[in-house]
DNA sequence: GTAAAATTAGACAGCATTGTCTAAATCGTC
DNA sequence: GACGATTTAGACAATGCTGTCTAATTTTAC
């Protein structure tokens, strides 16, 4: 029963206080995500954490150290998501297209329809230009290494799967584009796609992507004109 | 000489009234761009027109007004230009891969690179909540009608080109997703890429596109394997 | 139960901003 | 040059926000 000699003396009313942490930490995301950082106030934030403004000045010590934690706390939430989809990669070519569509869904519901992935998206449009280290760091940590990692993972695909690509980098950076065309302009606003729309865009994406990239010779009804 | 006949009566001293409109509208723009529209101050916006905050209040009665009008003033600006674009849509088929290629480098530099686009980019992004009836208009006035527009005229080359498109309004979707593979991240700052790098990007992707959509077959070293 | 730590409400100074007002200066036009 | 319209600088009240301080209250650990 007696936790005190498990706790380690910085851990001691920890569980309070986490809470609070986390509370202050997503009401900030949300004002923050609606209002921007100069338009969101502290007071608003207290007031949808359910904690006192006074709270939030002596967990971070200003407006901008608190907007640092929550980036940093976003981000490490995206990236984390983000690597966890990529391990789900096909690695057989048993259902090229079902597969590779199946994966491209995933994707897009963690980057596009997730929460925390607009937010990033939208803070990097608005204070990418404030703090430039913050965002170049997360530019190295989230999409740089998401493309370099989805292009080995073509390549490992490319083993076994009838897949004709000269330059990996370049494939997997269209690949990702391909899957986001359809859904980047609604995204930006509220409106998330339904299942079946995303389903269907993933699929369009990967036919196109496959015919562009597949080895086997296109099965068109023209051949019988030749 | 006389111009008092030919000027109608609420055109008196335009001249110098409209140059500081423009100019008003020119650093709010700006000012606005940079810090967003709770972050921007009326007094900084007159301190970079040149311009009394006073004559501000004069030309537009309030900072959301002001902040309309920039909108509206930049949406028309790339519009404009957006579909001067596509009018240089190639007719034929000459010399597909370079042809496009070249519409897709005029295509990035006016809606990547240019000042304007990326400001309306990242004004939805902020502020799209905020004015949903503004950028529902751009939404349909802009990439929507560019769109259809850009379907229909690959609907047209398509008469004369070795293009194989069943759904020409998603082949312009991925086409526009393709072109803007490479360019979209590095957007969001300040880099602008350089004119090679927009040359190679466009190849790549329209060289891409032509796989996925063209009618030749496709000549990789590999056919003498079968 | 007690002591230490965390939280709260509220007051507070300092500062920036918006939008108005006024009197002087400037500009365009005849 | 003179007149009317526009612009300007600056003062101004009202408001909201940040960040600090304090004293009371609650929570946590033991």
């Amino acid at each position: 029963m007696k936790k005190s000699g498990l706790a380690s003396p910085d851990v001691r009313a920890q569980k309070g206080q986490l809470a609070k942490r986390v509370s202050i930490l997503e009401a900030a995301a949300d004002v923050f995500c609606r209002e921007g950082f100069s338009g969101a106030s502290i007071d608003e934030i207290a007031a949808e954490a359910g904690v006192s403004r006074q709270t939030i000045y002596n967990h971070y010590r200003e407006k901008e150290t608190l907007f640092m934690a929550v980036i940093q706390d976003i981000m490490d939430r995206t990236n984390g998501m983000l690597f966890s989809i990529l391990a789900t990669f096909p690695e057989k070519a048993d259902n090229l297209e079902e597969e590779l569509a199946a994966f491209a869904v995933r994707l897009n519901k963690s980057c596009i329809c997730n929460q925390d992935a607009k937010f990033i998206q939208k803070l990097i449009a608005t204070e990418g230009n404030r703090y430039p280290h913050l965002f170049q760091f997360w530019r190295e940590q989230g999409p740089g290494k998401t493309d370099r990692a989805l292009a080995a993972l073509f390549a490992r695909l490319a083993h076994s799967a009838p897949l004709d690509i000269d330059d990996f980098d370049l494939a997997a950076r269209q690949f990702i584009a391909l899957i986001k065309a359809d859904l980047q302009m609604g995204g930006l606003f509220g409106e998330a796609p339904s299942e079946a729309e995303l389903e269907v865009s993933a699929h369009q994406a990967v036919r196109t992507f496959l015919r562009a990239y597949g080895r086997e010779r296109r099965t068109s009804g023209l051949e019988a004109q030749h």
